[in-house]
DNA sequence: TCTGGCTTTGAACAATCGTTCAAGTTAAAA
DNA sequence: TTTTAACTTGAACGATTGTTCAAAGCCAGA
């Protein structure tokens, strides 16, 4: 053994999150990281390998901040439904003030992303399945506990809580926080809202 | 008088539009936009002043070409419920084939410009408030028609639609050619059906 | 045919890009 | 204390960035 590293991982892939999701992976140049992780490019591209390296690990990073944003909600409260609400409301809030942008990072990179840089096109894709998916396992709780009807097959429910997550979040960037975020939210299950209940 | 503009700008508007689309503001270099629009950069220079004057070109000439599309649908039927659902079919079916990305081009911009080009940014969200406008007026031709409901506020479907819309052209880039788009429109309008005719 | 004024050309600019690597620093093991 | 292997540093690399401008080309009017 010799001398071990002095930098903290985590929180080095957390800002350079934080500058990719402003910058988008285009905008963001290396030496602008360099400032805003304080490491030296060599210590950078040892750590991981490129500019394309450290990106993938903050999609990664991302996007298991999501997941454990979602569970948090989720133990929150008894209801399911409820809790994919709060998840989709505190994001889009949380957004307004601390976050860099409304716009999801996965959804922001493979609109901008092409097949010039496959692997980290398919990273985001393959989160943004990931991510439906544990909506649609949510789903499932709110249709079993009496919240959502069960007529809707739970894919389909998640695809459209999905498309319209995303859509939100892109009309958000246009017109600021004048949009009733809430009400949207409310309407996006509003056809589905089952009056059954199971106590 | 001397000599006179030899390029056609609206040919070129349109190379550089299809380039932007693909690869975003940031990806695509000054050389890559010279080799495609054959233009020498001081010509280019001379006609649009920058990267970005171009670039806002394009963005105008995308919404014009999206307006006249849709005027295009509303002229090819009585039902102008079938005009907006033909529209939105059509902009995603054409994008799988022909176009640069199903992403649309207004929608890109936001997600990837940042204050530092705080024009683009304005030209791209007047851009897509003006389509959202032009949403609402078939809209409204649609509840006078008997298509859609009248309890609902015709902006508020305006922003309804607008949300799916660019919802799904994003869900599509995730899962291409396997979404169901012809249903997945359908049911965005679905909740407000109207049973009431007038004939 | 010549001239005047506009357009087009493309080499060249400084700045910045992502990346490399030899040299310096550090701390655990001997 | 010395050795040693890993980590950090930052100058420097060639390539590419957006942009400029003097020179060459072109055509209408005289």
């Amino acid at each position: 053994m010799a001398n071990n590293t002095k930098f903290d991982r985590d929180q080095v892939i957390d800002k350079a999150l934080q500058l990719y999701w402003r910058r988008g992976f285009h905008g963001t140049s290396m030496r602008i990281l360099q400032d805003e992780i304080d490491m030296r490019p060599g210590s950078i591209y040892a750590a991981f390998g490129s500019k394309e390296g450290l990106f993938k690990q903050a999609l990664i990073r991302y996007t298991q901040l999501g997941s454990e944003h979602l569970q948090q909600c989720r133990s929150k409260t008894t209801s399911p439904l409820s809790a994919l609400k709060d998840f989709m409301l505190s994001r889009v809030t949380d957004t307004q003030m601390s976050s860099p942008t409304c716009i999801c990072l996965l959804a922001k990179t493979i609109a901008e992303l092409t097949d010039e840089n496959p692997e980290l096109l398919e990273q985001a894709k393959a989160s943004l399945k990931a991510m439906e998916s544990s909506f649609e396992t949510l789903i499932i709780e709110a249709q079993l506990a009496g919240e959502l009807v069960q007529s809707q097959d739970s894919k389909k429910l998640a695809r459209h809580v999905q498309i319209n997550f995303s859509g939100l979040r892109t009309y958000i960037r246009v017109y600021g926080a004048q949009v009733p975020t809430e009400e949207i939210i409310d309407n996006i299950f509003a056809p589905y809202i089952s009056n059954k209940s199971f106590h």
